[in-house]
DNA sequence: AACGCTAATCTAAACGTTTCGATCCTGTCA
DNA sequence: TGACAGGATCGAAACGTTTAGATTAGCGTT
């Protein structure tokens, strides 16, 4: 900027009150300036803006696992919504670690992130700090965090695992085995919780047997299928509540030369872009990534345009169940066998 | 910094200098000074620092879609890299559009990046233009780009196509069709190539009826599937140069009511992670999208690092071809039925 | 006792912006 | 004719660091 002011013969004042129009600069100085600028190649310098000004227009995000198509799809509408917007974002996938994240949100920080959304893993007490310092506005996405009052768009995981399991329940079956992630996750104790009330509203037991836990690996789906398949009295059906994980159901249930659905059922949590491509069709419980995604971006981008003193919003959005060919009704007798 | 300096009565000289080791500081004055960072709770403001220093520790990568699963992974493996080496990466998609690329460039410039990894779309006099200043080092991925001269990570996709259309003639195909990208990137360019081969090696010919182009996406698979199965002599089987086009070629074969590999043989680039469970098991090219990330994430640190002058560096990686079942040889005729 | 050397510390400039307040014109009005 | 208003332009400080070079203190040498 010094050189335009230079070459163009103003100071840097006026160079700046041109781009940034804060002020009149008349028709021959504009003139230079431009001229100046053209000919030098002149490219406001964004890090020496940001230092002035205190903002870096730029924004953090971070998700468990970018693999995990549900935040694929997040990722990918969150980017857009802030590219609309002009802002840069920072990604950073935490894979499940407390102790990554909070690496990640630091170096996030550092860089003086005008705003985090954060779909977030363990207990988190550095984030619990950030909001409570509420000098960078911060949006949970997907999972909340308990006493943590910050805005927040999250799924309705309960009603959306009570619907998938009363389907089940419905077509017949009444031993439905369920996967989950670890159980610090609030949306992993919601979607149990829908699991739970789904058995017992229809007078059903709850046997410990049949629930198993992993790290929302697809490793971990495979292990507790196999556990599960392996008991005396084998499921009827298996519900994960975890995306990646079912890809392990499927292999472990082929693996151990079963198949689904005719020997056993299989619903998930996530919708697949390919659901209803390939055999099975998994009936899965869909997520709305567009909504969510705009939604979060949304907060974010209201907080990050001042309105900073609002009381925290939590939008709680409605999963859907779609049904395909993955699981059968318990109560015709299909002989199941296939190539 | 100044604040923790007058709390610790020395100067911001001797603060920098304990922070960032460049200098020896008594015991005694790291002792207080110490004392209020934590009184204080002073995190350097890497913004200032940036600006002094000229690096941000950031990289930009930019793909064409995040939610390619090819793209997925890879971003994923890049940006675990660079988090190991204390960058931060700003990740833009820029859909297949060559404005939208150079917005997010120039978005990405601005905040002055250390580095660039390009998955380029269109021609990019822009891309041109900031790896002959060479200011910031660009790493082109996926796809290079004619005369530029810079450091990239690509695929040997002649080759890749070649032995995949040679597996099909193997089978007894004779019609294969063959849907492709936009001409004007490399990889797509590099992939008929090596469909052309493969069908001249053979003595078969090439017939433009069976070449379809789309923009990448699942519908302009579809769009292309559906007019290739609706000629008056229908290909045997189907190649799709690029993943999500493959679902839409699949979605087409499902709605006209045919089924794979019954009726036509499907084979794709780009493998899936869940394509061994669900059935048709796809025939895929499959990237070796670790190595890839890791060779672009190594070569741009290498230039990050110093290494400015080395001649550009280029990587070719070989694909592997992921033989399953949507392929079906044309010898034997099966009755093909599928529920 | 004067000197120089080394290690520790400090002062101040610089990075490239934005912006406040000052200055300088030009023209209008009493 | 002089005062003044208003618009255009500028000078300089500030944002929070890093760092070159100056300063100081301590100590051994001669």
């Amino acid at each position: 900027m010094l050189h335009v002011a230079e070459a163009a013969r103003v100071s840097v004042a006026t160079v700046s009150a041109l781009i940034n129009g804060t002020a009149t600069v008349s028709p021959e100085l504009s003139a230079r300036i431009e001229q100046a600028i053209r000919d030098i190649g002149y490219k406001r310098n964004a890090i020496a803006r940001s230092l002035k000004m205190g903002t870096t227009r730029t924004i953090g995000l971070t998700v468990p696992h970018i693999t995990n198509p549900f935040f694929t799809d997040v990722v990918s509408v969150i980017q857009q919504a802030f590219d609309r917007a002009g802002y840069a974002v920072m990604l950073c996938c935490t894979d499940e670690d407390l102790n990554t994240q909070d690496d990640q949100i630091r170096l996030l920080l550092d860089r003086m992130v005008d705003g985090l959304i954060v779909a977030r893993v363990g207990d988190g007490a550095l984030l619990r700090g950030i909001v409570e310092d509420a000098n960078v506005p911060v949006v949970l996405l997907d999972r909340t965090l308990e006493g943590v009052d910050t805005d927040a768009v999250v799924l309705d995981n309960q009603s959306a695992v009570f619907d998938a399991i009363t389907y089940l329940i419905n077509l017949g079956h009444r031993r439905i085995a369920y996967i989950t992630g670890t159980s610090d996750i609030s949306t992993m104790g919601d979607r149990m919780a829908g699991y739970r009330e789904a058995l017992q509203a229809a007078g059903l037991p709850v046997s410990p047997e049949l629930i198993r836990s992993g790290n929302f690996h697809e490793i971990d789906g495979y292990n507790a299928t196999m556990q599960l398949l392996s008991l005396h009295e084998r499921p009827s059906a298996i519900f994960s509540a975890n995306n990646p994980m079912v890809i392990g159901t499927m292999k472990a249930i082929r693996d151990i030369g079963l198949s689904c659905p005719e020997d056993i059922s299989v619903a998930c949590f996530d919708d697949f872009p390919w659901s209803d491509v390939f055999q099975p069709q998994l009936t899965t419980v869909a997520q709305p990534v567009q909504a969510i995604g705009e939604q979060a971006a949304n907060l974010l981008l209201d907080r990050l345009a001042g309105n900073r003193d609002a009381p925290p919003r939590k939008l709680v959005l409605k999963g859907r169940l779609m049904i395909r060919n993955s699981c059968r009704p318990l109560g015709a007798v299909v002989q199941g066998v296939t190539a």
